[in-house]
DNA sequence: AACTCGGGGCA
DNA sequence: TGCCCAGAGTT
């Protein structure tokens, strides 16, 4: 089975999986997909959501999250990882949107990855979902799934990212990215893989190779 | 390439 | 208790 086949095997087998991959964290306000983007690094969906729910309703936009003190923030967010550095980033984020991009979100790679707290995946995750660019955000759930089933052989994640990209139609894109990691997190885990409960173990290469 | 950050969920 | 996590930044 080609990797594009696979593809397609995917999209239908972890669709019917992972229904509705559009998960909390995928706003229609860009802004608040980046926010809640940043803070969801190394942390889960579930923690970032119980988060966000109460700071957007204080701080629902660039303008007024950048008028609030640290403190504030600090003790907003205070039960997530990395909660001080994270309150810090995202506040001084709002204050450079407000500054820079008139309280606006900035579709282009450069200015994303040049605010603090945003790397190269949460930069993806915001030119896909908000911007509908075609660009795979790919983290180490993504990295690791892609590379056990073998849609790709690649050793970095930079790689898998162009390589994703050549297989997978842009318009499916987003959902991929929510399969995958949503697969990755639950079941395709890195220590102790549930490949007897994986529908995708008959055509996965590591499923193959260890059972 | 290796290290730091570091609260909370879960076995 | 110990292990590990929807990455990013620094050295």
């Amino acid at each position: 089975m080609t990797p594009k086949e696979k593809i397609v095997l995917l999209k239908e087998v972890l669709g019917s999986r992972y229904p509705n991959p559009k998960s909390e964290l995928n706003y229609e306000n860009p802004f608040q997909l980046l926010i809640a983007t940043i803070l969801a690094a190394q942390s889960t969906d579930r923690q970032v959501n119980v988060i966000t729910r109460e700071l957007f309703k204080v701080a629902p936009d660039a303008n007024s999250l950048s008028r609030m003190e640290l403190d504030e923030v600090k003790n907003l967010v205070r039960s997530i990882n990395y909660f001080n550095n994270k309150a810090k980033n995202i506040l001084e984020v709002s204050r450079i949107l407000v500054n820079e991009y008139e309280g606006r979100v900035p579709d282009r790679r450069a200015a994303l990855e040049s605010l603090p707290g945003v790397g190269r995946k949460t930069a993806n995750v915001v030119l896909s979902n908000a911007f509908r660019q075609p660009v795979m955000p790919v983290d180490t759930h993504v990295h690791r799934v892609s590379n056990r089933i073998g849609v790709v052989k690649t050793g970095k994640v930079e790689e898998t990212e162009t390589e994703l990209m050549k297989i997978i139609p842009e318009a499916w894109v987003i959902d991929f990215h929510h399969y995958l990691l949503l697969h990755g997190r639950y079941t395709c885990k890195a220590k102790k893989p549930e490949c007897q409960n994986c529908p995708l173990s008959f055509v996965c290469d590591y499923a193959q190779l260890h059972s």
